[in-house]
DNA sequence: AAAGTTGTTGACCGACTGGTCAATTATACT
DNA sequence: AGTATAATTGACCAGTCGGTCAACAACTTT
């Protein structure tokens, strides 16, 4: 029934979700994220009852790619020292394509989001709070898989090393982002995450 | 001569400190951090050409308030473990500090406002690149220090091993902020902090 | 062709943005 | 006392902010 449906909703996430991920949510005005969609405000407010909820469902848009391809990288079938390598080369590349696209290396947009407004909307601040601890739980089952193998030792808290790999990452990135430089990422992520995991050779 | 010098200018650094670090520096308007400070805005634009200007003064502040500190907690007259020991426990003194003052996990100054800004104010982004150099150098000697004393391998490259540490921390500070809650940090920093320099026993 | 539904538009809103400025006040030096 | 200098004030600015809304356009169903 209606109108035929269009893809503004569509082309207005990805508009936001460049915009915001380059500069900041704060730096980003409605005005600015519908012009460059090429959409007029009555629009947006026609698909989304605020900014901070386009943030929400643009941020469910991210959860949901970043999980397919996670879900790949770290699918049981694999052995675990191939995730965490697989995992590495993705943020690597993941990263030096918005850089060639958006003009700035950008980091975790999680992270930079997350960083800027936990203080500031308790419901987005939750929201990337969430979709962290789910990153994390992939760590987890390659950890548990490398010490089934004997790859690690096994007195180690699985729980404990997966949150320390996944804010040495995010460490990284955010780095990468102030630096506007990808090398140290380019030339150390894979050899420091092995040294963090603790795994003798790979 | 003149009228009396005041607190003026001081009492703006302060706020407007307290205020971006809280929540963020587009979040805060010059109004808002007038108000707080008890100043009319004519004086802040007396003191500051521009918001951008204060946030880049503001910076001056922290960093030679950091260098006290670190030129304390770095003096060569210290063991190099008791350096590093030292550093995690004043990251988390002051957090907590903090935490209880603006009421919100804060994480590290400058990288939150180093990720918001990075790609929007080329001035202030090269600052923080800057000042968060500075920092690791703190740590770079330090490990010169454990090499020289037989504590870690003597293989390792300083360089690459200090930023590894610093953008730990600053990964770690980032999610502690995102998560609000610094348990985490407080039972588990110092440890991975020394699993990951590689020093055996400490 | 009428009715119902969905998508689009542009004009509009009050509040707030970073920033300006001439006038005023308080002090120190001559 | 007079003057130079620095601090403070409050009114003011144009532009932008997030958000609203009634009208209209395009489509499907009855």
């Amino acid at each position: 029934m209606g109108r035929a449906p269009t893809n503004t909703k569509q082309k207005l996430l990805e508009t936001a979700t460049d915009l915001v991920w380059r500069e900041s949510y704060n730096a980003v005005s409605v005005d600015e994220i519908c012009k460059k969609a090429g959409v007029k405000k009555g629009s947006f407010y026609h698909y989304f009852p605020s900014k901070a909820h386009l943030a929400l469902e643009a941020m469910d848009v991210s959860m949901q790619e970043m999980k397919v391809c996670y879900d790949d990288i770290f699918s049981s079938t694999r052995e675990p020292v191939e995730s965490f390598k697989l995992m590495v080369q993705h943020v690597i590349d993941k990263q030096k394509e918005i850089e060639k696209e958006l003009g700035h290396v950008c980091g975790c947009p999680f992270a930079t989001l997350g960083s800027e407004l936990a203080a500031q909307d308790e419901e987005i601040g939750h929201k990337i709070a969430e979709i962290c601890a789910k990153k994390t739980r992939y760590y987890e089952s390659a950890l548990r898989a490398l010490i089934s193998k004997g790859l690690i030792d096994d007195n180690i808290n699985v729980d404990t090393k997966a949150k320390e790999i996944f804010s040495f990452v995010v460490g990284q990135l955010l780095m990468a982002r102030i630096d506007n430089d990808l090398d140290f990422i380019e030339n150390n992520l894979e050899s420091a995450v092995f040294n963090l995991i603790g795994v003798k050779e790979y």
